[in-house]
DNA sequence: TATGAATGAGGGTTCATTCAT
DNA sequence: TATGAATGAACCCTCATTCAT
């Protein structure tokens, strides 16, 4: 409730806000996009999702330049989602162990594999913004996995990372329409993979444990 | 210019038996096929593959009537590696959890990524000569895992339909050119994967462990 | 919100008057909308004028229904710039041909290539407006003409359609970024034009000389 | 009649000459495109270009991976047919004066105007077989220049960029359907440019004489 | 009124597939 | 048979124009 726009020069304009429906375009957009990276792939026709988003195609160009930038944004809401999850259950689970299963399986519901471009050669991985989401996730499923280490449960050489691109890889959707016969197969991996990472550790690991950092480093 | 018509495999129809240059062409096909897939996804485009190959586009078209036909091929030819190398490991390893671990490791680096296509619900899973190279792989696969059940060493809620299918999506190559740093992980994984399959059972699985006949019937 | 209804332009129907900033942005658009022009030609996208000018695209459109309304008040606004200039020059200067010279380098410098749309099929010939507009170029580049007609120094056999669709193709711009490196040879050529246009004629010429009345009729 | 094709490994071969159909195709894309230039701008769309040459829009493609290409090829059609037409006046025409005149209006009604995209920013001058055929014209019209130079009917301050350019633009079409009305025009503006090229000269120039070859360096 | 946002139609380009040599 | 060429459908993206604030 500012005095606010008064007069000003036309170009004097610049922290207006946007507005509600173009806002709530852009989640529609992002909503789409990642329903459809996951059951098609992030080659999924840019026409396909506007239309799926219920808006004209043209609209998602406005909001998004190419296709790297939708990627880039459904990458950046899927972090933040993860990164809501793995606090909230680290608040909620006592249970190291536990809490890492139900972050892993949770992550798995909410198509964490949607987060598959963003290993892909043709993805951006040095813009700031996603430093950022990087951070928070990190820290936070850090922090899921140091409880479970201090407490001799988890095994010693793995980090983030191998668990981030593991849970990626391993949910990740496979093109053509709805994969779901896949769903009954994932969360067995999932186990399986998170027995794997129990301590004691069974056998000795080849190169060393991976951050996110790395991953952003992992550039061609 | 041989006129022969000794043998004959169960499709072929005409009596002159394929031309060696021919055959060499489908060969070549597959191979190339097999490392585009690898390095592009299924959806790389078919004109450069017949480049990979060297030949013109039409002649792909003569053996494979359309990019499914080509798909099937190169699974077979991959599920036929993959066989061999586990009959071969069978007979020169004698510690079975070493030989299932040998196994899975040389199957990542033969690529056998390249088999994900098979898992997409657009892939045709009846066709008969499918079922031969299942029953090859299953066998092979399904002999190393049983050993290792019998000693003990491998947890009995997993079938070769698990270990396959985790395998193939540990190791699906990223599309986008060559994600070669992918590779530093692979094997991390395959190894954490393999170490919550020993046995005794860290944890209680969900459904029912799975066979490769399971995966056919698993379509949409 | 003043009232006033004292003035009135011919078309002008409602009873306020246009508001400052109105006429302040229409004028903005069509200077906007000229270089624009004369840079990218007259299929320069809108919304690039309207940011040019420093105003919101749909304000544009307020101001001018559609791309062809905006060239016609281009056209009149350079056709306006043109006869002030041909004007002033005939008070100033007393030699006939260097008052021919001296405009036609100074219509050069104005940019009067951006008259060219006018010449397209494509433009509405028939709207009033440009009726007085061109009697008014007419009168004043006709009278400039006929000073050195009179005076001897200009062939017979050429009027005022010649000169000005002659100057507009020499001086129009080419599409692509400021062909900056043409007006090298512009000069030039108008100046080997003007040699051209002195009596005593060389050649005979075909047709016939060129009114603008002419040219308003020559539409398909 | 060379032995030929008796065998070869595929990729072996190389100086398979082009098919029939496809060069058929090719010219037909290269005088459709210099039609549709002509009518409407080097903005005309592609897809007409090909519907009106008689193919499918994709194989326009094939012989030209993009617009650039297409504009390439036309242009050094146009400069080898007024090369041809330069060549063949100087044999058949001894008068010099009129020589010139018969090239100018000879190439102005072969729609030389279909050159200008070669003078936009955005053309590239650069590549190796635009030297050979600027060469060739330059050579041909130079020559018929310097014969007139020779006998003083010419002025001496100017040279072939000056005429190709100015002629360039003279006869550029306008963009809209056929105006053909400018026809009435065209040949009048170059015999009154024309005669302003005689010697004596009626004026000075600015600037230098400009040869095809400062045209190539006059890049942006 | 002025504006940012939305939109559909159209052009540019690629690619699986078919055709003709 | 093997091939280069042809093709239409589908996709990406732009832009003139309209809508809603």
């Amino acid at each position: 409730m500012t005095t606010a726009t008064t007069t000003a020069g036309p170009e004097a304009r610049r922290a207006t806000r946007p507005r509600a429906d173009a806002l709530r375009n852009r989640e529609r957009i992002v909503a789409a996009a990642r329903e459809l990276f996951v059951e098609y792939g992030a080659e999924a026709p840019l026409d396909e999702i506007a239309r799926r988003a219920g808006i004209g195609n043209a609209t998602l160009y406005r909001h998004f330049p190419d296709r790297h930038a939708l990627i880039h944004d459904v990458v950046l809401y899927v972090m933040a989602r993860a990164s809501a999850h793995a606090e909230r259950i680290a608040v909620e689970e006592t249970d190291p162990l536990t809490a890492l299963r139900i972050f892993v399986h949770t992550a798995a519901d909410e198509r964490i594999g949607a987060l598959c471009p963003m290993l892909s050669s043709t993805f951006d991985r040095a813009r700031p913004d996603l430093d950022a989401a990087r951070e928070r996730l990190e820290g936070a499923v850090e922090g899921l996995m140091e409880r479970a280490r201090q407490a001799g449960r988890l095994r010693k050489d793995v980090a983030v990372g191998d668990l981030m691109v593991a849970l990626s890889q391993l949910t990740r959707p496979l093109p053509g329409t709805g994969c779901v016969s896949m769903d009954r197969f994932i969360h067995r991996h999932l186990q399986l993979f998170l027995d794997g990472l129990e301590a004691p550790a069974r056998s000795e690991l080849s190169g060393s444990a991976a951050t996110l950092e790395d991953l952003r480093r992992a550039a061609p």
